[in-house]
This record gives C-alpha cells, sequence and structure tokens, in this order.
DNA sequence: GCCGTTTTCGGCCCGACTGTTTTCAGTCG
C-alpha cells in the first residue's frame, strides 16, 4: 500500500473520531501522523519489513501508530477504523466536504434522520427538516444547499498532482513490459489543467498489446471497466481514478497524441481547419480528401504532432495552450509566445518554516532550494492573525529577519527575509510598518472575512495593493480547488491597481489552489501586471511543486520576461527594492 | 495518541465569525 494511502485511512479515520465526539487531542495526533507519512521518502511497507528501522523513529508516530500501521499494511484496515465505520456509513465522510456543516452537525443528523449521504441531506434541507435540529436554522439550510451544489460541480475530478503521480506510477509499471516504447499522458494532465477527470495514457511499441493485459491486472486497479484489443480501461486506487490506456501503432502516435490531448474546443477548431485545407484529421492520422470530400487512405502526417501542424500551416502549438483561445491564429502567425519553462525559474518566493506552519526549518527550506538549483529563496512565514498556524508578530518578525540575514549567503545561495502577511478586514496590513519595512519581500494574503460583498473585498484589496511595502499579491482568488471557490472581487480593478503600484501577483504552485487560473493570467498581463511563481511550500519536497505553477504560467501565456523570479539575483533584487 | 520529561503524566495553537440564541456551540482557518 502506498504511503497516500496509508495517510488517507489515517485521516478519515480521524475524521469518524470526530463525529463520534472523540478526544480531540487523539484526534490531532491521527492527523499528525497521517501528515507525517505521506510526506515521507521511503515507503511505510518497507520500513515496517526492515528489522534495523523503526516506524517510531518518524516524529508524529509513537507506539499505537505504529501498531496500527502494521495493522492497516497486514490487513488493509485497523480495528478502531473498523469500529467507526460499523456506527457511521462511510457516506458519513463525504458531508464533511459540505461548507457549513462539522462533526457535530453531521452526528446529530445521523442521530435523528438516520441520513449520511448528500442526497439524504439535500432533501432535509429542501423540506426544511433540517432547521427543526437544535441550532439549525433556515440560513443554515440554504448554505447548505449551496455548498451542495459547488460540491457536485467538483465531484468526481481529481488534482492535477494526483493525476500525475498515478501516471507516473503506472508508466514506471508499464515500463516493465517487454516491447514497451514509450507510455505518454495525454488529456487535460498533459495541458497543466488544475483537476483531471479521467487519465488518458497513450503506449507503443511491439509491447503494446502485453501492457493493455499487464495493465487490468495492475495491482491498483479496483474495477476493470472495459478491454478491448487496443484499449482498456479502469478505475485504480482507492480514489477510483478511471484510466484509459490506449495501444497505438507508431505511425499514429503523434495523430493519437493530438486527438486525446485535446481540449476537445481545440481538436474542433482544427479538424475544421484540416477541412479547409483539404484534408481530415482523426486520430489515426491526417488524411488527404478525395474528389468526393470523403477521407482516403492517403495519410500525409500522423507519426508526430509536429508534422500534423505543420501540414496545416501551424507552428506546433504547446499543450498548455490548446483551449481555442486564439493559439491557432498565433500559430497562424508564428506569433505564438515563448512560454516560460521550469528551467527559467531563478528562486522560490513563498514558503514556510517551523516559526510558524511549516514542517522544516530555514536551513532546510533553503538546502532544497539551492539543491533544485535556485539562487535565491524568500522565507514568508504567516503574520500573527493566523494565530492557529502561530503567526509572526512584530517582535518575533524582527528577530527572525536577523535569523535570516545572518544566514543569508551562508548556504550558498542568497536568503530574502519576507512574511506572508495577512490583509485584514479593512484593508490594512496585520503587521505594523516598521516591522515591513524590515523585511526584502512581503506577501499579501487573504485568510479571513471570504464572504464580504464585492465591493468590500475590492476595495480591501485595492488598500493592501497600495500599501507601500507590500510586494506580491499572495494566491489572489482564494480559490481551493474541488472544495471552494474564490472570494467574489473586481479582479481587474485589483490587477489595474497591482501594475501600478509594481505589485506582483503571484501564481501560486500549491497544486490545492494553483491561483491564479489562465484567464485572470491573461488578463492580468494585458493590464500590464507582472508574476511570480512560488510554491508555498509548507515542507522541502512542496518545492519540487513549482512545475504546476510553472503550467498554470504557461496556460496563461506567460514568458519568463513577465515573471519576477526568472531573474537574475541582481536585476531581482532591484525589482523589489525599487522603492 | 504523541511528546518530553520536573521519567509517568500533563500539555497539546486559538481567535473570530455565524447563526442561533439570549450566552454560546459549531465551524473555519
Amino acid at each position: 500500500m502506498e504511503n497516500r494511502e496509508i495517510a488517507q485511512m489515517l485521516a478519515e479515520t480521524a475524521d469518524l473520531m470526530e463525529i463520534a465526539g472523540e478526544d480531540p487531542f487523539r484526534i490531532r495526533s491521527y492527523r499528525n501522523g497521517a501528515a507525517a507519512i505521506e510526506a515521507y521518502p521511503e515507503r511505510i511497507e518497507e520500513v515496517l519489513r526492515n528489522p534495523n528501522k523503526k516506524v517510531t523513529d518518524i516524529p508524529g508516530i509513537g507506539k499505537g501508530l505504529a501498531a496500527v500501521l502494521e495493522e492497516i499494511v497486514r490487513r488493509g484496515s485497523f480495528e478502531r477504523r473498523d469500529e467507526l465505520l460499523a456506527r457511521y456509513p462511510p457516506t458519513a465522510l463525504e458531508l464533511l466536504k459540505i461548507q457549513g456543516l462539522g462533526p457535530k452537525s453531521i452526528a446529530m443528523i445521523w442521530e435523528h434522520f438516520r441520513v449520511s449521504t448528500v442526497d439524504g441531506l439535500e432533501r432535509l434541507c429542501r423540506e426544511h427538516k433540517l432547521q427543526t435540529l437544535p441550532r439549525m436554522g433556515a440560513k443554515l439550510e440554504e448554505k447548505v444547499l449551496r455548498s451542495i451544489a459547488q460540491y457536485r460541480q467538483s465531484a468526481g475530478r481529481f488534482l492535477l498532482h494526483f493525476a500525475e503521480q498515478t501516471a507516473q506510477d503506472l508508466s514506471a509499471y508499464l515500463g516493465q513490459v517487454a516491447g514497451v516504447e514509450r507510455i505518454t499522458p495525454a488529456g487535460s494532465l498533459r495541458r497543466g489543467k488544475e483537476t483531471v477527470g479521467d487519465l488518458d495514457l497513450l503506449v507503443t511499441g511491439p509491447g503494446a498489446a502485453a501492457a493493455l493485459e499487464a495493465f487490468v491486472h495492475y495491482p491498483r486497479v479496483q474495477q476493470v471497466l472495459s478491454r478491448g484489443e487496443n484499449k482498456a480501461s479502469a478505475k485504480v486506487g482507492l480514489e477510483g481514478l478511471q484510466v484509459d490506456l490506449r495501444a497505438l501503432p507508431r505511425e499514429s502516435f503523434g495523430a493519437a497524441l493530438q486527438y486525446f490531448s485535446g481540449s476537445k474546443e481545440h481538436n474542433i477548431a482544427l479538424r475544421n481547419r484540416a477541412l479547409r485545407l483539404g484534408y481530415s484529421l482523426n486520430e489515426y492520422g491526417l488524411f488527404r480528401l478525395g474528389a468526393d470530400g470523403k477521407a482516403t487512405h492517403e495519410r500525409v502526417a500522423g507519426e508526430t504532432e509536429e508534422e500534423i501542424y505543420e501540414r496545416l500551416g501551424l507552428d506546433w502549438i504547446p499543450p498548455e495552450l490548446r483551449e481555442n483561445q486564439g493559439e491557432i491564429e498565433a500559430a497562424e502567425r508564428h506569433a505564438l509566445p515563448k512560454l516560460v519553462t521550469l528551467a527559467d525559474i531563478r528562486g522560490d518566493l513563498h514558503m514556510h518554516t517551523t516559526e510558524t506552519d511549516g514542517r522544516a526549518t530555514l536551513e532546510e527550506m533553503a538546502k532544497q532550494c539551492r539543491e533544485l538549483g535556485y539562487q535565491y529563496l524568500a522565507i514568508t512565514d504567516h503574520s500573527k492573525a493566523l494565530a492557529m498556524a502561530n503567526g509572526l508578530d512584530e517582535k518575533r518578525v524582527t528577530e527572525f529577519a536577523a535569523r535570516v540575514r545572518r544566514l543569508d549567503g551562508e548556504l550558498g545561495i542568497r536568503v530574502f527575509s519576507g512574511i506572508e502577511c495577512d490583509i485584514r478586514r479593512d484593508g490594512s496590513m496585520d503587521l505594523a510598518d516598521d516591522a515591513l519595512a524590515e523585511l526584502d519581500f512581503v506577501i499579501a494574503s487573504v485568510h479571513s472575512h471570504m464572504n464580504l460583498e464585492v465591493s468590500e473585498m475590492t476595495d480591501r484589496l485595492l488598500r493592501a495593493v497600495e500599501c507601500r511595502y507590500v510586494r506580491a499579491l499572495g494566491h489572489p482568488t482564494g480559490r481551493v480547488l474541488l472544495h471552494r471557490d474564490g472570494y467574489p472581487f473586481d479582479f481587474e480593478q485589483v490587477a489595474r491597481a497591482a501594475a501600478r503600484h509594481k505589485v506582483a501577483l503571484e501564481i501560486n504552485a500549491s497544486p490545492e489552489r494553483l491561483d491564479l487560473h489562465a484567464p485572470l493570467i491573461r488578463l492580468a498581463r494585458s493590464l500590464g501586471c507582472k508574476f511570480v511563481i512560488s510554491t508555498d511550500a509548507h515542507h522541502p519536497k512542496h518545492l519540487l511543486h513549482m512545475r504546476f505553477g510553472v503550467s498554470m504560467a504557461r496556460r496563461g501565456w506567460l514568458t519568463a520576461a513577465d515573471v519576477w523570479n526568472t531573474l537574475p539575483v541582481e536585476e531581482f533584487e532591484k525589482v523589489i527594492r525599487w522603492r
């Protein structure tokens, strides 16, 4: 079993314990344990098997959880979890994802109505039965109905990094099949879309058929949906991500890659273009049209994507741009932007340490940044409004900045002192000016009061952007993927102000946020904004999420020149010290 | 349940908001 799945089992049990009203500190231990295991670089199964190692050496794992881990690995569950699942149906966990309902309410709803599903909950709200329970009223019913609608929208989709991980695991497994030449992800994963509905994998080589056979016997397959000569589909993993694996002949690999990468809108436009030029395009290749207007068997392209685009009079279009948002016209004019790449990134400008809610020290984070080949980083812990994260007050800011200055240069990498400063409800900064003035890089972020009126939220963000110490606006929309929409505000107005005040908009690379997204990036760029791409890392391994932020930037048509943290350190320093 | 230890049990992040109350429980971050 994968660490991620073990962690999920512990976290779910913690949720169930919360519904059962158990000791909150014990629940927290389960959550801590889950986080520790998820972040642990080595497979827990291996650690348990190795007599020279102890799982209790992992911080957060003691005797109790060690026994639980052993039981999970041995039989796929553990006693406490089984007991709780006998008391509460597993669907009750789903209700926790409905905003406005917590464990106490879910327990009460279950006790009173024996309702534990989203559908059942919706009925209770519509029939105004929820408000018969203590402390629940009409407003809550409305809120829950809204949350249910939002929840349904995101159901069945998966975060980009989860889909990527599944693709990598599967590729490693299928790569061992003899005669497999290459395995390539297509679909929205290849386009770098922030969420993925299902995973398309293409496999070529003489062993492609054998790969299909191996795929349906992949140990993590939960359910085989279909199995043909050229394609197999299955639900993979406990999470049930649908994977479609297609075996392809080499001569049509490019056509299939193009076809299955999408987007649908891009492909429709491309096929229309092919028709106008006297071709027919499908997943097997680009074929010449006959005198009758029907496709002949004369294949003029198909082995690579490049030759297909070329035949259609287009430069090759990077997958991230394939949304039929002007990329075909630009490719025709040879005017596609030279998109920013991961290799362009020279620093990471948003991360947390053990000083607040991060899991590694400032030295550990800096070392990891150096290993990634960066020239610089900014340490940006939370400010005091985020009490739950042990945010820094003015005194600690000053002390911490001094520590950062001492460290700067010592590890062979520039370390800038920074803060992720909360924007208070009225738009003022959570820290006094003289504290902010000590820092090199101030990110202003909203973490509270997210349900203000549009005008109030807009004014709040405008005031933050106007603050002379602020250099970047952190995760500007506040969205959390599959969980919460961004707060409403006049983005255009704020972006204009950011451009005017030389405040960069952050593209937050954390897989749960990926905020900003493509349409807003393009809009902001057109208004003259600059950007930073940062990971918001709370652990050294989160620093590797930079690639997701770069994908978002590419989807937003950005070049290296649009992104501050592609600058060499001397130039970057000039940019942040301009006032 | 973990941790650190004044080695055997006490402490473990908490403030603000919301909707429901009429003094606060539950939720959120």
